[in-house]
DNA sequence: GTCTATAGCTAGATAGAC
DNA sequence: GTCTATCTAGCTATAGAC
């Protein structure tokens, strides 16, 4: 007979293995592909045998919806909220503002949504889901995000009067090409410190566009 | 027994398989990724058996390894030379020499280019190879050609006086996100209207930017 | 929830006939 | 060069014991 603590503590070491197949998963689904991956790679990382993961999840496509779901509810704290760029702007200056964003996921953000991130940009070529995502989490939001900080910026006087929406969607294409290298550096495929040095020119460059 | 015309008959329709496994190949790999396609799936679109690949391959990475090798080999191509370049800047304003530069991609190079560079884009996280030809090739080769071109604008006086080094570089940062949307777009994946605008739009941006 | 065992299938690759 | 036949290995997923 299984007693009730029993049954509590069960339930909880299934939700940690849940979370440690979630993140192993993404971490593996973003190095070497969502069809690179078996369930025997992902079961053995996690310590625990394949058939123990179909308790948890019905499928492998079903772990992949299930990090896109967390992306989905995760992604709004990666960046600052509105009002504390109200209150940057009031202290910093443009460049530092732009700085702050850029290392704000890294400070804020488990690695696991950077690699869920990742498998959305990977993937978008062929699961319609992922696609939609790109469009909207990784292009539209953070476009509209820094639109809405260029326009603050102007208001302030900090910056003169200029299309706001067309730089923030050319900073965040740059953005987007630099966050892969970033991704690709931390994996020896590429120099850290050339893209940490390229992505604070990158912001010195549109900054001085704003100003000039 | 072969008689020599049947030999050579023989050699001809090898090579044409040959050139029909590597084009298919490219576009299969490209569109669902390496590790999402099978030989059998190549073959079968090739139209012969899957063992009958293996005379002509050692195996599915060699297959890829030559693709690479024909991305190499035909990439000088996809640009109009410096030579060309020369001529337009004597007959066209900067946005027609973009806009020309890049529609002479479409028009000069086959679809099995354009599919080799998205696999060495998707591929480039976990094979050192595709890392490496994606900062030769796709980063650093066509940053220096847009340098050079807004050198040459500068030196005519077409354009004011310019960081063309860090403009180039941030240029081709958008293009690169952009193309990627481009491939969407040809799958039914994006507005295939809205990115062709978008690409326009970013070369007036960037015009705009030399001229002021 | 986890395990062992295994079914059922598909992948990559080779051997040998024509 | 292409075929049929086949091997081995690996993958996804399920059944049933603990």
């Amino acid at each position: 007979m299984e007693t009730e603590t029993q049954g509590i503590q069960k339930r909880k070491k299934g939700i940690e293995t849940v979370n440690r197949i979630l993140e192993i998963s993404a971490d593996l689904f973003a190095h070497k592909g969502y069809d690179g991956v078996t369930g025997h790679e992902i079961a053995e990382m996690v310590g625990i045998r394949e058939s123990s993961m179909y308790n948890h999840f019905k499928n492998k496509t079903d772990i992949l919806n299930t990090l896109f779901d967390i992306f989905i509810d995760k992604v709004p704290e990666s960046r600052p909220s509105d009002a504390d760029l109200d209150k940057m702007l009031m202290i910093m200056q443009p460049e530092e503002i732009f700085k702050n964003i850029l290392f704000y996921f890294g400070g804020h953000v488990s690695g696991t949504i950077e690699n869920i991130a990742m498998i959305i940009n990977n993937e978008k070529y062929r699961n319609p889901r992922a696609a939609e995502m790109y469009y909207r989490y990784v292009v539209n939001e953070p476009s509209d995000y820094y639109e809405r900080l260029i326009q603050k910026m102007s208001r302030c006087g900090m910056i003169r009067q200029i299309d706001a929406r067309m730089l923030a969607e050319q900073y965040n294409y740059v953005s987007l090409s630099l966050t892969k290298e970033y991704f690709m550096a931390k994996n020896g495929l590429a120099d850290m410190h050339s893209v940490v040095k390229y992505m604070i020119r990158t912001i010195e460059f549109f900054c001085g566009l704003m100003k000039e």
